[in-house]
RNA sequence: GCGGAGGUUGCCAAGCCAGGUCAAAGGCGCAGGGUUCAGGUCCCUGUCUCGUAGGAGUUCGCGAGUUCAAAUCUCGCCCUCCGCACCA
């Protein structure tokens, strides 16, 4: 048990005894309405999860103190598969699945037969969900965030679902939901698409699109696949594997020739394919096909390379422009001996004559020839370096080729420009269609089946390119704050290339579509304006209403001002006055001022979120701002469970602290960088924080009193006063900046070290110091509380506060006591210290008895001023004309000299004090603490009149810099 | 491949957008001193190099450039991390 616990416990009981962060409108209050996305409840949570939660309740605590109404809700997510996929593989009694959720479960249960017990139940994805659900809520309850919690609820209700109808309906409006063919990586064995997690081996894998181009062939079609449809203009030759196993099919009422496995591939994706007849390759080598752009007669030859288990397996011969048929005709023409039990002659093919159909820099008319003989390869065997070659040519032309006279209307035009064009050509002539791959091979499911494309044929998504929706969607970008304002970039990126994305499936927990109920929306797309579901949960489920009063006009009367509250409660059986107080709920919180997460939801959640805001809502309930913090890595490396290097949510409190885990999770960087946790770190924050009670605690009874000028506090009093402004104005600052860590660092090292050094003066009276300080740790705990409210709370009920910190205002820095002069005036003081200290290091341990310190006279001030006022650049003649051009100045000559040398040293000037007369008093007031510092007498004389200066120091003396004699 | 971020003094990490006040905040580690006198205590000081007077020199991935002046701006190069879609 940490030494925290106990208050923390404490302050979470009171907050929740007195309802302290539950949020209902006040008509007359600025509300502020932030939102951190739902977790996942499939398991326990850890730091890492944790330093977006706290962050999120960081500002939200913030934002309270600055007299915002503000609304913190949570809820709970379960809808997809990981939840279905677990209990399944627990089920089915996956030994790692039990394992690892056997630890989870051991966070939360002492013994090992409740942990059996509670997975004994884990047979229904519901208590799962709902389990966990359940021990976050508690997590985060004990790590003190001011959450809402009547607002709760999970993405699985059947209330929730009815949301999610309303929001899908909306899209069927407006057009941007639609239905098509999608393909995707798909296991032929269990009948499923996989993802990433599903794969054995190929995890990213992706999917590449071929052109698969029909040939003209004896009754039907020759199907070779390419990537490069824009070369059937420098078509030689097919090449068939004579070995390989070849079909004719019949394919959606067409004959097409290709590999046996072609076809079955193409039963995957969305054809009709009966096979007509088997044969192997050599049956059609030395027939004749027909070009696409002239149907004139082309021969099929053999070919080793020729893989008939990709794409087609049918390949069209480029020997210009591609390296492999290069190599493959070459070697015919050195050997036609094989060709003769197939029919064709040595003449016939070495009468096939290269085409060149591509014109780009650098190279000769045939590429493909420069490309092998550059790397001296000698036969179609030496799959590397042709690869490596493909890649040159490939990227050479299609980034600067331009195709020649002999390819029609495309002629002239570049090859990256050109290619869709051509095969939308082909198409418009029944001469092409599509093939899929997996881009790398193998790709094998868990099941250990090799995984394949597969077509979904009336596949749902979302189009995110329906007219005008991506407009306003950057409309909706453009006008909101990012923060850090880095991530807009990604954004951005994100915005450009969303096209269509599939939004429901066949497997998992969710809503049904309810225009097509086979369909369940997927979880990334029934999550994205839940924002406002917050704002009416409570009375959803407080009223109990049934999920079929949940109508669409009910949800556009709330949520749009649709109807009037009489005929939806007519249609519904909803109270009308409930009606009227749920959209007046609504319209006081929406909408989401800010939203909190992580960067790495930026390219599906986020962006998601902004789309389909501006679908639906009225441009005065977009979100307003989304502010990141990058994740959290632990000593240096990722945490993962199968590592088993994570630390729990739930372990924190034990472990740390609350308050000492906030402030780690705040400090150790800034919300855009990664954060790594190191153990050997955290002993600091707890000195820190334990620092901070014990200054506070000794104060707290103490009344506090603010010193003002006219009440001649010593400087050193004044000097706390205003450096304790300073931090306050500063952190201020950094909280509306979003820098956080800078904030973090002032409240704690800053404010601490501020305090120490005023404590040490011990020429402060007792009264003074103590008013002071009881005014100070009143300022301190304020500005502590959003990071570590536990023991802010702690500290306001031992000063006898009325309320709870949570709820006092922010302070509002001080302009009276903050005082630029003084805090100069000090850190003369300070570097004078360290002049002293350097220059003992430097006698080398000789005994120093008294120090001489020199202050420069008044008229340097009045110099370094004079230049400050004049505003003038930094050039050493433009100054010293300024000064001399003043008598007052001139009449010093030579030493004038000496302060312009300085300031062209320094580039500039530099801080001191405001007069000699200050700096004067400020350093024999401070004597007695120079003195306690360094161990020695300290004398403080004027340069003008030194009462002693035996080797003539006090001439060295400048503005802010003392001279110094040591004796 | 495409897109994004980044490389800072032993480690972590600010600074860079708005160039000078930057040998560069803060923390960790390490060293010395003090308190405590042996419980993961606390405080102070130091921590690039040289220097018997507060000074000088060399640093911010590498190489150029702009500028009176660059960790900060421009260009090129090298390296690292993250995302790339049906997965939350």
């Amino acid at each position: 048990m940490s030494e925290f616990a106990k208050i923390e416990k404490k302050w979470q009981k009171r907050w929740k005894r007195d309802k302290v962060f539950e949020a209902d409108p006040i008509p007359k209050k600025k509300k502020f309405f932030l939102t951190v996305p739902y977790p996942y409840t499939n398991g326990a949570l850890h730091i890492g999860h944790g330093r977006t939660y706290t962050m999120g309740d960081l500002i939200a605590r913030y934002k309270r103190m600055q007299g915002y109404n503000v609304l913190f809700p949570m809820a709970s997510h379960m809808t997809g598969t990981p939840i279905l996929g677990i209990v399944e593989r627990i089920k089915a009694g996956d030994k790692t699945a039990i394992e690892q959720y056997k630890r989870d479960l051991r966070l939360y249960f002492e013994t090992e037969e409740e942990v059996n017990t509670q997975l004994a139940k884990f047979t229904d994805p519901w208590v799962t969900a709902s389990f966990f659900a359940k021990v976050i809520s508690q997590d985060f309850d004990a790590l003190g965030y001011s959450i809402d919690w009547r607002r709760k609820f999970t993405t699985g209700d059947k209330e929730y679902s009815k949301f999610i109808e309303w929001q899908y309906s909306k899209f069927k409006e407006k057009g941007y939901i639609k239905q098509g063919d999608y393909p995707l990586l798909y296991c032929p064995k269990c009948e499923n698409p996989v993802g990433e997690d599903d794969l054995l081996a190929g995890e990213t894998a992706k999917i590449k699109e071929f052109t698969a181009i029909k040939w003209g062939f004896e009754d039907g079609y020759l199907v070779a696949a390419t990537l490069r449809p824009e070369t059937i203009f420098g078509v030689t030759n097919m090449w068939i594997d004579p070995k390989a196993i070849y079909v004719w099919a019949r394919v959606n009422s067409e004959k097409w020739l290709i590999s046996k496995s072609a076809a079955e591939k193409l039963k995957l994706q969305a054809k009709e394919v009966e096979i007509i007849e088997k044969f192997p390759g050599s049956k059609i080598i030395g027939k004749k096909f027909r070009a696409i752009h002239d149907d004139h007669e082309i021969l099929i030859l053999p070919a080793d390379f020729v893989d008939p288990d990709n794409a087609t397996g049918v390949v069209y011969s480029v020997p210009g422009h591609a390296p492999f048929d290069y190599i493959a005709l070459r070697d015919l023409w050195d050997d036609p001996s094989g060709l003769e039990q197939y029919g064709i002659s040595p003449e016939e093919v070495r009468s096939i004559e290269i085409i060149s159909m591509i014109d780009i820099d650098g190279y000769s008319e045939f590429p493909a020839k420069d490309a092998v003989e550059s790397r001296d390869i000698k036969s179609q065997n030496e799959d590397e370096k042709l690869e490596d070659a493909t890649q040159e040519i490939y990227k050479a032309e299609f980034y600067s080729g331009i195709m020649k006279d002999n390819c029609m209307q495309f002629s002239g035009r570049a090859i990256k420009d050109v290619k869709d064009d051509v095969i939308a050509w082909m198409k418009e002539n029944n001469k092409c269609d599509v093939f899929y791959e997996p881009d790398i091979r193998p790709v094998i499911c868990k099941c250990g089946t090799e995984v394949e494309v597969g077509v979904f044929a009336g596949q749902w998504f979302l189009d995110y390119l329906s007219p005008g929706w991506k407009e306003t969607a950057w409309k909706a970008l453009n006008s909101m704050k990012i923060l850090p304002e880095t991530f807009r970039n990604l954004f951005e990126a994100t915005f450009d290339w969303l096209t269509q994305r599939p939004c429901a499936r066949k497997r998992g927990i969710g809503t049904r579509l309810p225009f097509d109920p086979e369909w369940i929306i997927e979880s990334l797309s029934d999550s994205t304006i839940y924002m406002a579901y917050y704002t009416i949960a409570h009375f959803i489920y407080g009223n109990k209403l049934k999920p079929e009063q949940l109508t669409l006009e009910f949800f556009d009367h709330v949520f749009l001002g649709k109807g009037t509250p009489k005929k939806v409660s007519e249609k519904t059986g909803i109270d009308a006055e409930l009606l009227k107080k749920m959209r007046a709920e609504f319209l006081y919180w929406y909408p989401n001022d800010q939203r909190h997460t992580a960067p790495s939801h930026i390219s599906n959640h986020l962006s998601f979120a902004i789309f389909h805001h501006v679908a639906i809502f009225p441009e005065k309930h977009w979100l307003k701002c989304i502010s990141l913090n990058e994740h959290l890595i632990l000593e240096g490396t990722k945490m993962s469970k199968s590592k088993g290097n994570v630390i729990p949510l739930v372990e924190i409190p034990k472990k740390y602290g609350a308050d000492v885990y906030r402030i780690y999770a705040i400090s150790a960087a800034e919300p855009g960088s990664i954060m790594d946790w190191r153990e050997r770190d955290v002993p600091a924050v707890r000195t820190r924080l334990r620092q901070f009670t014990d200054i506070v605690s000794k104060y707290a009874r103490k009344e506090p009193r603010v010193f003002l000028k006219k009440d001649g506090p010593t400087l050193a009093t004044r000097w706390i006063l205003s450096k304790v402004n300073s931090i306050v104005k500063l952190c201020t600052e950094f909280m509306e900046s979003f820098k956080i860590r800078d904030y973090a660092i002032y409240t704690t090292s800053e404010m601490i070290r501020a305090i120490n050094h005023y404590l040490k003066h011990p020429e402060v009276p007792k009264a003074e110091r103590e008013g002071t300080m009881a005014y100070v740790s009143d300022i301190w705990v304020r500005l502590m509380a959003p990071m570590a409210p536990h023991t802010c709370e702690e500290m306001w009920s031992k000063m006898r506060r009325e309320g709870y910190v949570s709820l006092a205002h922010w302070p509002k820095p001080d302009k009276r006591l903050i005082d630029p002069k003084i805090e100069n005036a000090f850190a003369v003081v300070s570097s004078t210290i360290s002049d002293i200290r350097e220059i003992m290091k430097l006698l080398k341990g000789k005994q120093v008895s008294t120090v001489h310190v020199y202050v420069a006279p008044q008229w340097m001030f009045d110099a370094m001023n004079s230049i400050r006022e004049a505003n003038m650049p930094m050039v050493v003649g433009n100054i010293m004309k300024h000064l001399m051009s003043d008598p007052k100045f001139r009449a010093y000559g030579k030493q004038v000299k000496s302060i312009v040398d300085r300031i062209a040293k320094e580039n500039g000037l530099w801080d001191h004090s405001y007069s000699a007369k200050d700096e004067y008093t400020t350093l024999r007031d401070s004597s007695a603490f120079i003195e306690s510092e360094i161990g020695a007498k300290t004398i403080i004389h004027k340069a003008v009149r030194p009462e002693y200066d035996p080797q003539n120091k006090a001439r060295f003396a400048l503005p802010g810099r003392v001279s110094l004699y040591l004796e």
